[in-house]
DNA sequence: TCTGGGGTCCTAGGACCC
DNA sequence: TCTGGGGTCCTAGGACCC
């Protein structure tokens, strides 16, 4: 059956994290900045007004780079590269602690903004959105005469809305569906709009690599490349009964109609949680039995923090997993359901002992996490059980190991 | 000098029930 | 004695995204 038309705009904000802190050190404006690192040293004023930064060249330590501003960008520095590759190449970037209860504060007013315009509006995370715009009346009503001048009239309003409520400039991609957007926002990048039609579809799009494609990962990029498939428009050229042969019928069907700019995928304008975590990478690896006690105490805290973000949401969930990174970046999970929803911090500390007693520890640890899905609203749970009766103490060689 | 932290979704095997 | 098929839940791992 036929669907009636849409027009879907992805809105991304332009190097959002940067972009907040150059709000607040409007002198860095132009330089290359990184965000990024546990404890970077946040910027410090002088006696004499000016101000002392530290810079990327000083950070020893694990971590890696949130956001870098476009001048960053330019000697090499991009997100998620590691701190100490990302100083290899810009030794003398300005490097900026996270704040993130700033970004989440800007983050609420760009899209309260964008919803005085359009409210139909996706959820993407702290500085990106899908919005419908099909039924915005500057939109609805061109239809017919001139549909791209109306669409762009509106793209202009959203982007103007964006820039008084918090100063800063977002980049637009419009077209009939959610996949070709999230691919347009990027054409024209920082401060764009782009519009597309299934026109475009040739010119713009097939000629792209496949990574620009949102679902194809490190993984099946490779794949691709390997199988002598580089750009979005050689796999729309390829048979789709052999992209099913080899890359099983899900995402080989997937990967056929992405590369046609085929989605139907809705616009969800709300949508509930499936679980909450904390995890924490160390400074150093640490050893199950030389360091136990600290890692009972790093588990400890998870767990409280875990508890914390439950009741904060208003969340208990049913199953309780960790999550263990081993040196050599070998990961490990293990979960538990159990048959009362849990957000206590104790309740937590309970299943995560009975989790870890089911993993081997041969190796030293460089990360640990604790999740807790299945959730159900806290107002569902049923009130508290009577306490359970007390049981014997468990063997010895029972205990987890912390 | 590798590789953060918070998520979602998918797959596949096994348990268990009817 | 031998042995169905479907549905659902649980668990572990992995790809991918912001």
């Amino acid at each position: 059956m036929l669907q009636p038309p849409r027009w879907i705009a992805h809105l991304d904000m332009d190097a959002f994290y940067a972009s907040v802190e150059l709000l607040r050190y409007p002198q860095l404006k132009g330089e290359a900045v990184v965000i990024g690192g546990r404890r970077a040293d946040a910027p410090q004023q002088l006696e004499d007004g000016s101000w002392r930064y530290a810079r990327l060249r000083q950070y020893t330590g694990r971590g890696v780079v949130t956001t870098s501003t476009y001048a960053a960008r330019d000697l090499g520095v991009f997100s998620a590269m590691g701190l100490m590759k990302a100083a290899l190449r810009a030794p003398d970037a300005i490097l900026l602690p996270a704040d993130f209860d700033s970004y989440r504060h800007y983050s609420r007013l760009f899209k309260a903004a964008v919803a005085e315009v359009a409210p139909v509006i996706e959820d993407r995370g702290i500085d990106e959105i899908y919005i419908d715009l099909t039924d915005v009346p500057g939109v609805r009503d061109a239809v017919g005469h001139d549909p791209l001048g109306g669409v762009k009239a509106v793209a202009r309003e959203i982007k103007n809305s964006v820039w008084r409520a918090t100063g800063l400039t977002c980049s637009i991609g419009i077209t009939p569906n959610k996949l070709l957007s999230k691919i347009a926002s990027e054409l024209d990048k920082p401060d764009g709009i782009t519009v597309l039609t299934m026109d475009d579809l040739p010119t713009r799009i097939w000629p792209l690599a496949v990574r620009k494609v949102n679902g194809i990962g490190p993984k099946a990029g490779d794949k691709l490349v390997k199988l002598g498939l580089h750009t979005v428009g050689d796999v729309a050229a390829a048979d789709p009964a052999w992209l099913i042969e080899q890359f099983g019928q899900s995402y080989g069907h997937w990967l056929h109609q992405a590369s046609h700019g085929l989605d139907t995928r809705p616009v969800v304008t709300h949508s509930e949680p499936v679980s909450v975590s904390r995890e924490t990478t160390f400074e150093r690896d640490l050893h199950a039995v030389h360091d136990r006690a600290l890692l009972g105490q790093i588990m400890d805290d998870l767990c409280e923090r875990l508890s914390h973000d439950l009741a904060r949401k208003r969340y208990a969930g049913k199953t309780v997993g960790i999550k263990l990174r081993f040196e050599g970046f070998i990961t490990v999970t293990r979960d538990q359901t159990l048959k009362t929803p849990v957000s206590s911090a104790a309740d937590i500390r309970r299943a995560v002992g009975q989790c870890l007693k089911r993993v081997k520890f041969d190796k030293r640890l460089r990360l640990m996490g604790v999740r807790v899905g299945n959730l159900v609203h806290a107002s569902d749970v049923a009130a508290a059980a009577p306490p359970a009766p007390r049981r014997e103490e468990p063997a010895r060689e029972n205990l987890p190991l912390f």
